[in-house]
RNA sequence: GCCCCCAUUGUCUAGUGGCCCAGGACGUGGCCCUCUCAAGGCCAAAACUCGGGUUCGAAUCCCGAUGGGGGCACCA
């Protein structure tokens, strides 16, 4: 059975590469990590895979621990925070791989193998001619160890490979799936050290999870078909297995294939992305983010879906898992994202539109942004949204269109003449309050004979130079009576412009 | 080509033999509210891939087909 929620505390750990920009995948992968971690009361680890030099990039670490910590995912045990079991970069550990591949080597369990990478490849060439599965002939095998040896000391170019056992099954058993039983003629002799001396993932992950005391390996289902080489690699050990865990994979928004390179450059386009670095600048929450990736591939009952980080730790549970691949639904996101910006209270809110109006080039000060609050809460659904809609509190001037100030069923000169007689209402007012302007405003609408549609489209216009805006009284209360007075004075200029 | 995994509305899913002529959510359409836009409320359309079994009874169990996905590197 399954140890998970109410259980024993784990040990789990997220082991990316850095190799580029986190995405949604590693993103889901560490908050499963850090939901269990926390749930049991347990450790969540930090593992940098950096085995392979040719694909490192200078950065990827950084920019993968400030996008964890935006989602809100801390950890206990990692190469920046330390923990009993340092190293946790995998490059500061060639030696003990090679201890351990050396050990295999000495039971007869591993072997050196010479082959070039032509002859492999000739190799598979000749696998598929023969419709035979693309595994290494084990032509080295045959090698007498002692002269192995040999070779290996004068220097010889090798690799380090794994006997794996021709004849017979393993069995192994992931959580969501249950137990997989793969023919051993299948499996390959899987590289174990590469000429470089550097290990492989296949021995790296397996010596750090076995010394890092790791009980639940949480990874992405593309490790299943590797899944009975481990267990191989383990059992020759003598290691204990951790649960396996392995989670689906993400399909395209169509669900006709993973996602590529090209389809994230499209995504862009859209305003959204597979990573969780651009989902932060297109204005996503992380809140938002996280309750969107918790819930693909993971459900908790019939009706409930709105979570944030404390519920998660509460309800996660590895046995509502789904081992189905699932596509992503961006749209799902932008409702989980308008969700969590309109739980947010006014302050919070208005500290997380700030950075968003000055880099469109506003300068915002912190009471009116508190003030507009409110007003933008339920019209957003990225607060990248919040510039367009609402920078005209923060502009000195506004510029309609003429055009757009007349009224539907009105001409220009009539439209000129409300907005007159709206000058005449506002200016007489003693404040611009919501409860003091709104009444006199709605008598003005009836005395006119006209609809308040007609009537406050003007003033939005004139006030917002916009179509679309926050209500209109909310508006004006912030804005000003003075400021508002002026711009319905420039819009009744513009009107007398018109035919 | 070989191996492995998966299969409920357009999408994410609930469902573990009778409570299901299948429930929720997103999206879509309609209505209400309304100063625009949202938000909110109400309503609607929309699915058990197919074929065989097992059983009194199957979305649920078994087999097969089909479809989808993943893997087959001195990458992780």
């Amino acid at each position: 059975m399954t140890q998970t929620s109410s259980n024993r505390p784990v040990r789990v750990r997220f082991a990316p590469s850095p190799t580029g920009h986190a995405h949604m995948g590693s993103g889901r992968t560490a908050l499963y990590d850090f939901l269990l971690a926390r749930q049991t009361g347990g450790q969540l680890i930090l593992r940098i895979e950096d085995t392979d030099r040719k694909r490192y990039v200078e950065g990827a670490e950084q920019e993968l621990y400030d996008t964890m910590h935006w989602l809100g995912i801390q950890w206990d045990e990692g190469p920046d925070v330390g923990g009993p079991y340092a190293p946790y970069r995998q490059s500061d550990c060639t030696a003990l791989y090679q201890e351990h591949a050396d050990q295999l080597v000495k039971e007869g369990k591993a072997y050196p193998c010479f082959c070039t990478s032509q002859e492999l490849e000739e190799g598979r060439q000749l696998a598929i001619k023969n419709k035979l599965p693309f595994v290494y002939s084990g032509k080295c095998r045959l090698i007498d160890p002692a002269e192995a040896q040999r070779r290996v000391q004068a220097g010889e170019r090798h690799v380090i490979r794994f006997k794996t056992p021709k004849e017979g099954s393993i069995t192994v058993r992931d959580v969501l799936r249950g137990e997989i039983t793969v023919e051993n003629a299948h499996l390959d002799d899987t590289v174990l050290l590469k000429s470089d001396g550097f290990a492989t993932y296949h021995l790296a992950a397996m010596v750090d999870d076995h010394r890092m005391r790791i009980t639940h390996v949480i990874r992405g289902s593309e490790w299943l078909p590797s899944l009975p080489i481990h267990a191989h690699i383990i059992r020759a050990f003598g290691w204990d297995e951790p649960e396996w865990v392995h989670l689906s994979v993400f399909l395209k928004p169509s669900g006709k294939g993973k996602m590529s390179k090209r389809e994230s450059a499209d995504l862009i386009k859209d305003g959204y992305s597979i990573f969780i670095k651009d989902l932060a600048e297109l204005g996503y929450t992380p809140e938002g983010v996280v309750n969107w990736m918790a819930l693909m591939g993971w459900s908790y009952d019939d009706h409930t879906e709105f979570f944030n980080m404390s519920d998660l730790i509460e309800k996660f549970s590895l046995e509502k898992l789904n081992p189905s691949p699932a596509a992503i639904n961006f749209t799902k996101l932008d409702h989980f994202n308008g969700l969590h910006i309109r739980a947010l209270m006014d302050i919070d809110l208005a500290a997380r539109l700030r950075p968003y109006f000055v880099s469109a080039g506003y300068t915002p000060d912190d009471a009116t942004l508190v003030r507009m609050a409110p007003l933008l809460r339920e019209r957003l659904t990225v607060l990248t949204d919040a510039p367009e809609l609402a920078g005209f509190f923060f502009k000195e001037d506004v510029h309609p269109e003429a055009a757009d100030l007349v009224a539907k069923g009105l001409t220009a000169a009539q439209s000129a003449e409300v907005a007159r007689r709206c000058l005449a209402v506002l200016s007489a007012l003693p404040d611009m309050r919501l409860e003091t302007a709104e009444p006199p405003m709605r008598e003005l609408v009836e005395e006119l004979a006209l609809t308040p549609a007609q009537v406050f489209g003007i003033l939005r216009i004139a006030v917002t130079a916009q179509k679309v805006s926050p209500p209109l009284f909310e508006s004006m209360e912030i804005i000003g009576q003075a400021t508002v007075l002026k711009r319905v004075q420039r819009a009744i200029q513009l009107l007398e412009t018109l035919p």
